[in-house]
DNA sequence: ATGTTTTTTTGATTTAGGTCAAGGAAAACG
DNA sequence: CGTTTTCCTTGACCTAAATCAAAAAAACAT
């Protein structure tokens, strides 16, 4: 079966057995979106979740002023609106597609039934959801005890080391988005951006690429120092 | 068997086999600690997890200026430091002891060995950890779209919903604490609170208590209002 | 009690970063 | 393409909250 192989490049199911893939096979449906579309709100009543196939989805809050924090921007194999499945009955965020995208959806119930047949997939699940209050700790850390550019520092060596520590990065998505991550603004953002290319600690020529000059300077910034002026 | 008793009473064992809860028994180790001293410091190797049998435990993240930002207060039978159990292998943060505090400790192989043996302890153990990832979505909220009296008053309706929605609030902790959840320091808290107390909004006449008197002030302020003065 | 330490409050001042406004640059779309 | 819409940047300004300083009030210990 097509599907089961899919199901075997998810890293949340990595090391299942055949026969529970084809369990999941069965239960699971494909849902598409389109760039923009809302995939659920906070508050809805849930009764299953995602996993990504292709595209990106934001995961965030808003408040009532319109602005938004951005949780989480998660890309391909990456399962999202699970917490609801093992608590509660509503998802604690709103989830939309940054771009065309295409998911598996796993219903709810069917899902727990698995999950008590199956201990690895249990424990997959368990290693998930505990990354996840790992990121979770680290963007509460920053957000209170960093300023924006010691934010902006830390997501652009994260950016880096995802990319085996790459200079070059690309950034995929708008610095509003990105501002949204941080927990600023764009003009903000932008003001930083080119404060810290005035320092010299980036350069930022063209559109969605920045290239970092001076690790050392981004580390200490990421550390809580303030930009020496 | 006296431990297996106690055992049953913690929520993430609840519904538990007996067989599974001697286990348990047979894995957990007492562990005491006293007003003030560190159980674990973020970066720590971990080799298991707590459960809290009598006191109080903060978990927090720290700057190097030394500001710190409490992620969570646990009390009697509340499980902390959970997280590296099942990903990486040192803790995301630090816990430390705000009262004498005794912990039941689960070291991390033989307990991963039990949950492969017993759904129940997962999904428990699944549905605890996506309530705390609802918790820290909303301090990530918190703390990026409000401002501290937005915080203090989300915070002050939570105490109250714990208590049966109780007017009369019973901090156990200090100002100086409750700054450090909310994300401030203690002089802008003490000027918020007498600010709200002159609003008519609240009334703190003795030390550790707090009177909402307004309510529905508390559930404008904590959506996003502000105060008009 | 009496002194000592810790917590809380109050005041004066500074500052990071948000708001408002407007122009310019890409990107999306018919 | 040209046009519309979204995105990004820059400037002037304002405000929430941090910092610094110091006193008052509790809590704690002797």
């Amino acid at each position: 079966m097509e599907i089961v192989k899919q199901l075997s490049y998810i890293p949340l199911f990595e090391g299942l057995e055949q026969r529970h893939l084809e369990h999941l096979a069965a239960i699971v449906a494909k849902r598409k979106y389109r760039r923009g579309e809302t995939i659920f709100s906070e508050g809805a009543e849930a009764n299953g979740f995602y996993i990504i196939t292709s595209g990106k989805v934001k995961i965030f809050k808003t408040a009532p002023d319109g602005k938004e924090q951005i949780l989480h921007i998660f890309g391909m194999g990456e399962p999202f609106g699970e917490v609801p499945v093992f608590t509660g009955r509503s998802y604690p965020a709103n989830a939309e597609a940054l771009s065309d995208a295409s998911t598996f959806f796993f219903p709810r119930n069917a899902f727990i039934g698995l999950i008590k047949q199956d201990p690895s997939l249990a424990l997959n699940m368990l290693s998930v959801l505990s990354m996840r209050l790992k990121r979770f700790a680290a963007l509460i850390e920053d957000l209170s005890l960093k300023e924006v550019p010691g934010r902006l520092a830390a997501y652009l060596l994260y950016l880096s080391q995802q990319n085996r520590n790459a200079r070059d990065l690309t950034l995929d998505i708008s610095k509003t988005q990105l501002a949204a991550i941080l927990g600023t603004i764009p003009e903000t953002l932008s003001r930083i951006l080119s404060r810290m290319t005035y320092e010299g600690i980036i350069e930022s020529d063209e559109r969605h690429h920045i290239r970092i000059k001076d690790r050392k300077a981004l580390e200490l910034l990421a550390d809580g120092n303030k930009i020496v002026r």
